[in-house]
DNA sequence: GCAAGGTC
């Protein structure tokens, strides 16, 4: 046996470092352990064998990653550059202030040890971090060998089998974390950055009628921003918005037939579903009424499963959380993570939907059989006899790290707990017992019946066993009895109707919604799901109704409009991340290096940043509809920005650039302003000015970035080119000279190019425009001569506040009048329908909620309600007295022969008895089945 | 003042 060699342990988080350091010392509840520097990562210390070679275990931990990304410092403020330079700038990866503590226990560890093992979480992240803890500890230690611990749960088994097939840690994966972070910091930052500066100023950013009330304008804190994930997210949120907005309804019709026996009554659907013809259906619906005995053709006995639902991961848990308790998932997520730092429930980050085969599941449902309200269950559950118990169903889903989420203590609850700690955990622990429950048992009878050729069914249920239906209180699985049928039975229906009914738009989205969307689209994890939704309510882009729908703000919806006018979907859909998703894929398994990917994806994303910027009058027009211009923004020119020349020698933070001002002069100022006020005058007499690539040889500090001008001809004296390649560095004197010459653009005439310009006092205000197109006579809107600039003919005007736009243009020829809505309290608008069916027919549709209403039909009832709209409901009873009779309610048949053989009743919602003509054409001398314009 | 991903 050789002597023992020191191995340090590092897992992902400290519950990780405690199950590794328990099982492997032996399986008890108690390891020896001391403290670190940091006051969450213990030390555990035991002794164990790898591959027979005597090791001192030390098992400690990080708290996820240990190291964050950023720009270099000269990047890091927001005016330091252009943020098209962000897609190049350096980035450096350091351990951030917070985390110096871990870091210094690993090095003190590491410096002592003779092997690194790695017992991160088995995916991408866990592999990049990984690498963090080897580049940190390997600092100290470069002879220390490194291994990988891969394990797929932190049971027994999984652990003895990682430790004794230890690996090397995969590169691959970690630069595909890599990639991906880069590429959202690139992005992130310089869209961010671009459209903040472009529109916080710019516009009264009111958002007072939002649940979120904020008033953003002129609020430095009120970021835009802009993510890789937030923006899908919006997206979806906003399409759906887009969706209802865009939404006509339209009429359609359908049959309905109800059968009262004494056993009950059944209600038969039509088996066409519905119809939009209403001449059609009506002419369908008269030769049911006309022949209106229903024969059984079909009677179909089966029995039904309603499986439980698959063992519970953190998708699952945000989705039936909002669905059962409303709560949000960014609560959900707090109130389980407290859950599990408290040993009530286990890690609630999982993607996990399947037990591992050795999970000991009856010691589970064990502890739960004191339980006052579900312990009688868990005491049928482990009762044989009861049958009640099946091994649950094994899901699709696995991070290979975690299983899914059970109660791993027992509580009746806990004096300290909230409602939402009690809702949650009996959440958990109800559907661990019903997933190890047998399924619901059904009778299904399904019946059809023919009417005149019409098919109608009816279907009816018996529960025979609930099985997991007695535990799992949230499910439900109706009962619905009806009459018994034979095959072959005929009978005549209790009611024939023929009934209208209106399409209606979905709904907004609820938070279950949302998450689906994004669970299925591949945005976000499920530990960051409910950040990047409640980023959306942070930063005003959506907002939440009591219901958890999730409607965009003005903001949210000017700004996906914005980039959606410009052409660009990938901007605001999820398309980006899901071929970075693929990217990274490809970097993970070695075929592609991160180099390559890195390089085109943010070529691609660069260019969509340079085309966005270029077109950022479309996220003006857009925002031009929801929201004022703010009178700041003329002011706000200064940090309109340029092409950087040079760094700024006075505040050496930030860059200087060219900028033209709003009356048409150059200057190069400092990015930093107002903070800094550092600025270079140029001639007045300057047409055109680009900076160009070539650096100036004598000038320092460098790089000066020379200028290539072009003057006007008739300003410059005899003997000076127009064309000019120039230097504000100090080194030109041509540049000297024209500016001496000519004056500038300032309101200080001294001021010229280099030194002397520096530290001057405030910068002119915006009256200079005036006065510098006075001192040369021109106009400062279009720099003619001959008139002033209030009598400019090309004098901008101020855009006039359009009303949104709403996507059913179809429908927007009416608007004109409006009634608060019954439902929300928003306003209804009055619009008029262009569907075939309804041409020129009035609806009230409500701005805030679904709410619909035909105009014509508000007299009739106070309902309105878009489902089912009362417009001629036909009603039928074959066995009312006039169907005996042979009547075919009030008036004479008007020398009708032989069709009226049931004497049906046909009356309108609103009363009205319908005449006795055909539906058709309106003759009274036949019904539509025998009208002559029939198949036409 | 910017992203998204870990986790406490």
């Amino acid at each position: 046996m050789s002597r023992p060699i020191r191995v340090l342990n590092v897992a992902e988080k400290p519950s990780v470092a405690k199950s590794v350091a328990t099982i492997l010392s032996g399986g008890t509840n108690f390891c020896p352990s001391r403290l670190s520097h940091s006051q969450y990562n213990r030390i555990f210390e035991f002794h164990y064998t790898i591959r027979n070679q005597p090791c001192e275990m030390l098992v400690t931990s990080v708290t996820g990653h240990l190291m964050e990304i950023d720009f270099d410092d000269r990047y890091r403020k927001w005016n330091s550059c252009d943020p098209a330079i962000l897609y190049e700038a350096p980035v450096k990866k350091f351990v951030p202030q917070d985390k110096l503590n871990v870091k210094k226990t690993l090095q003190d560890e590491a410096k002592h040890c003779q092997w690194l093992v790695l017992w991160l979480d088995c995916d991408q992240e866990g592999e990049n971090i990984a690498f963090e803890v080897v580049d940190v500890c390997c600092a100290v230690n470069p002879r220390l060998d490194v291994w990988r611990a891969r394990f797929s749960a932190l049971t027994s088994r999984d652990v003895y089998q990682a430790v004794q097939n230890l690996v090397r840690p995969n590169k691959w994966l970690a630069d595909a974390v890599d990639v991906r972070q880069e590429s959202d910091l690139r992005v992130g930052a310089s869209f961010t950055r671009f459209q903040t500066q472009l529109l916080t100023n710019a516009y009264l950013i009111n958002l007072n009628n939002s649940a979120n009330a904020h008033q953003a304008e002129g609020d430095r804190n009120h970021v835009l921003s802009y993510g890789p994930c937030q923006f899908p997210t919006l997206g979806f949120v906003v399409e759906r918005y887009w969706e209802i907005q865009a939404h006509e309804p339209e009429e359609f019709w359908t049959i309905n037939c109800s059968h009262t026996a004494e056993e009950g009554t059944a209600t038969f659907s039509w088996m066409r579903g519905h119809m939009f013809d209403y001449s059609c259906a009506v002419m369908i619906y008269e030769m049911c009424v006309e022949e209106p005995t229903a024969t059984v053709i079909k009677v179909l006995d089966q029995q039904k499963l309603k499986n439980p639902p698959f063992p519970l991961n953190t998708v699952e848990l945000n989705k039936r959380a909002s669905w059962y308790f409303r709560m949000s998932s960014e609560h959900t997520m707090k109130v389980a993570e407290d859950l599990y730092q408290s040993g009530f429930i286990s890690y609630p980050r999982t993607e996990t939907d399947s037990f591992a085969g050795n999970t000991d599941l009856h010691a589970i449902v064990q502890e739960q059989q004191e339980h006052p309200v579900w312990g009688s269950y868990a005491q049928r559950l482990l009762d044989p006899e009861a049958g009640l118990w099946k091994n649950p169903r094994i899901g699709t889903h696995s991070d290979n790290a975690h299983p899914p989420i059970y109660p791993t203590k027992f509580s009746a609850g806990e004096s300290r707990w909230t409602q939402d700690h009690h809702r949650l955990y009996e959440l958990v622990v109800r559907h661990f017992l019903a997933c190890v429950s047998q399924p619901a048992i059904g009778a299904e009878t399904k019946i059809e019946i023919d009417i005149a050729g019409e098919l109608f069914s009816v279907s009816g249920r018996t529960i025979i066993a609930k099985n997991y239906l007695d535990v799992y209180r949230f499910e439900s699985w109706g009962n619905s009895t009806i009459p018994k049928y034979t095959f072959g039975q005929q009978f005549v229906p209790t009611t024939l109707t023929l009934d209208s009914g209106v399409t209606r738009p979905p709904p907004l989205l609820s938070e279950a919604d949302l998450i689906n969307c994004m669970d299925k689209a591949g945005i976000g994890t499920d530990a960051t799901m409910h950040d990047h939704i409640k980023k959306l309510l942070d930063r005003l882009y959506a907002t939440k109704d009591a219901n958890t729908r999730f409607a965009p703000t003005k903001l949210g919806e000017a700004l996906v409009m914005g980039y959606d006018d410009m052409g660009y979907e990938e901007l605001w859909k999820p398309s980006q991340r899901s071929r970075m998703e693929s990217e990274t894929k490809e970097v993970s398994v070695g075929r592609k290096s991160k180099s390559e990917v890195l390089a085109s994806y943010l070529q691609d994303m660069k260019a969509y940043f340079l085309d966005a910027r270029l077109n950022q009058v479309k996220l003006k027009e857009a925002m031009d509809i929801f929201f004022e211009r703010s009178n700041r923004s003329a002011g706000d020119d200064h940090r309109a920005v340029g092409d950087t020349v040079r760094r700024c020698g006075v505040c050496n933070d930030s860059d200087m650039v060219l900028k033209r001002r709003p009356d048409g002069n150059f200057m190069v100022g400092c990015l930093g302003f107002p903070q800094c006020r550092n600025v270079v005058w140029l001639p007045g007499s300057i047409s055109e000015a680009t900076v160009t690539t070539q650096v100036c040889n004598s000038c320092s500090p460098g790089p000066v970035y020379m200028i290539q001008f072009k003057f006007r001809m008739l300003e410059i004296p005899p003997g000076y080119n127009v064309n000019h390649l120039g230097c504000i560095g100090g080194c030109d004197e041509i540049l000297r000279h024209l500016t001496e010459i000519c004056g500038t653009g300032s309101r200080n005439p001294s001021s010229v190019p280099v030194s002397s310009a520096r530290g001057r006092g405030p910068r002119a205000p915006s009256s200079n425009a005036q006065q510098t197109s006075t001192r040369q006579g021109a106009c400062i809107h279009c720099r003619q001569t001959g008139h002033s600039s209030s009598d400019c003919p090309s004098q901008v005007v101020q855009p006039q506040r359009a009303q949104p736009r709403r996507r059913n243009t179809q429908n927007e020829n009416a608007g004109e009048a409006s009634i608060p809505c019954t439902t929300c309290g928003e306003s209804c608008v009055l619009r008029t329908a262009n569907t075939d069916n309804n041409r020129g027919r009035k609806f009230y549709s409500c701005q805030g909620c679904n709410f619909f209403v035909w105009e014509d039909s508000m007299n009739d009832s106070a309902g309105g309600n878009t489902q089912g709209a009362n417009r001629g409901r036909l009603t039928s009873n074959p066995r009312s007295s006039s169907a005996r009779r042979g009547g075919r309610g009030r008036g004479s048949r008007g020398g009708r022969q032989g069709a009226n053989t049931t004497g049906a009743t046909f009356v309108s919602a609103t009363g009205d008895p319908l005449s006795n003509r055909c539906f058709s054409c309106g003759d009274p001398s036949h019904f539509a089945n025998a009208c002559p314009n029939r198949g036409r």
